[in-house]
DNA sequence: TATTGTTATACTCTATAACTATA
DNA sequence: TATAGTTATAGAGTATAACAATA
């Protein structure tokens, strides 16, 4: 917990939000698929990590409106990465689910995007990454919040 | 420096991945003033840090295409938050310098922006926030190098 | 001839508002 | 009456291509 009459705190919450923005920035540029949008790319992160979804809730967990989140999801389905099933108890709402062809995709993709970072990373020392490492958790944690 | 070839290592790139492209989201909705876009405000804090700047420079520094910075610097002079001189040596660059309006901004929306997320922190504990602190700065050399 | 910066234009992503269907 | 999702529309931000001025 930071205490923000405290100078250090102050700097450090300003060089994180700069720092992300920036290296957002230059992720984007970094899609392993061309046809992938950075959301897109997350969602099916989240459906890999939390299994199906409907729509509402992957708005949610993405911090999109829905509508956005309505154009990404048929985006996905046309490109033959998730399917939309019928909700099982209430009939307005859908069941997003990745496919194989998805599942495939992500873990190659992982190589490009690994190799990606790990060039940027070379420079990094083992101490330097060893704290990115752990600091990833708490990330998550905060861009899920 | 990561081992790519190590399992722990290529979840927490996808982690941090994942991650930033979250936050990033989330901390664009949460601009101090409204008028100001995440470039422009990443634009001022580089100014800030690196001292002045011609355009091409900060292009180069924000990952961003040079008319797109021609743009954004216009923004930023009509705001009075920069000053554009000619270049000493080069006729063809000018020189980017940020006015003391911008500075006394910068400084009034540190608070507004440590507000915001000291509130989004306060659910970390002691240990994670420290966690942040530390990785902070490679953050920034991930996304500057 | 190469480089800096600009103008013109188009594209991608997201949001808001209004609408439909179901609960 | 409230909620899930969609359609229609608009706006912000960025890119590419073509151009001007200077090195």
């Amino acid at each position: 917990m930071p205490d923000l009459s405290h100078g250090d705190d102050a700097a450090a919450v300003n060089s994180l939000r700069s720092a992300v923005m920036r290296l957002s920035r230059r992720l984007k540029h970094q899609r392993v698929d061309e046809s992938l949008s950075p959301t897109e790319m997350s969602v099916l992160g989240t459906l890999a990590r939390c299994g199906s979804a409907t729509p509402g809730e992957l708005a949610r967990k993405e911090h999109v409106q829905p509508p956005s989140m309505t154009r990404i999801v048929a985006l996905l389905e046309s490109k033959g990465l998730v399917r939309l099933d019928p909700h099982p108890d209430d009939r307005r709402q859908k069941v997003v689910t990745q496919t194989e062809r998805a599942e495939a995709m992500l873990e190659e993709s992982r190589r490009k995007r690994n190799a990606w970072l790990a060039k940027l990373a070379e420079e990094l020392s083992d101490e330097e990454w060893e704290k990115l490492r752990a600091a990833a958790p708490v990330l998550e944690k905060l861009a899920h919040t």
